[in-house]
DNA sequence: TGTATTTACTTTTAAATTGCAAGTTACAAC
DNA sequence: GTTGTAACTTGCAATTTAAAAGTAAATACA
């Protein structure tokens, strides 16, 4: 997912940030629901794989999408945060949300616990 | 890309129908260029090899997002459509397109000629 | 002291998908 | 009758995915 630019198309180049089936859900976890660790992220109702979500948050870091610090060393122990950019995906992920809603009979916004 | 879906998440599930790095191409072709034939789609810069098209034409059309129809028989020819379902992405792909301008360097939107 | 648990991964392996090239079919044009 | 265009399909190697198992370092429990 980390090739030179395939176009100078604003959305081919967005696709090879974004474009595949877990980033975003990762991204929608941090955004939505506030998760930060790894382990919140593999409770999520899709069952992400440990592999795909390690090598997923790798390339989420290495375009700027999102923060990886430890905190805490001792027991080791990391976060992962949107960063500004991360961040500025907001509208993109809520434009998403509000076509699936209204075009996918089977989807819902899950209720606030 | 048809399996069940896997959770009642919009966003999942519309990543099930475009999630990956060449759908949104080709209804980005559709939509904003008027592009309707196979050979067409062939000619954008990021150079899709035709089992690939051929293939996400496919599940477009399963999806209900593109129609396909023959506009002449004799010789059989092909053209792609956006079906309502399909043109009701525009905002997402608008969206798409403002925050690839504004967040990648090299991003233009091509001259029109 | 020893066992189980938590966190954050990596490794292994089979299966599925991708990408490239070449081939096919049908018709049309020169 | 050879060349060209349109719309694909097929074959195959290489990459990626997904599921499962394994690892390591620390903590908590008995």
């Amino acid at each position: 997912m980390n090739q030179p630019q395939r176009s100078y198309c604003p959305i081919a180049c967005t696709l090879d940030l974004i474009g595949d089936r877990w980033t975003l859900l990762i991204i929608r976890d941090m955004m939505f629901f506030g998760k930060q660790r790894f382990d919140e992220f593999l409770d999520s109702p899709e069952s992400i794989s440990t592999n795909i979500l390690a090598s997923r948050l790798k390339s989420l870091e290495a375009s700027g999408l999102v923060e990886k610090r430890p905190y805490s060393n001792h027991p080791r122990r990391m976060n992962y945060c949107l960063t500004e950019r991360g961040e500025s995906l907001r509208p993109v992920l809520k434009m998403i949300t509000k076509w699936g809603l209204k075009q996918l009979p089977d989807t819902k916004i899950p209720e606030i616990d």
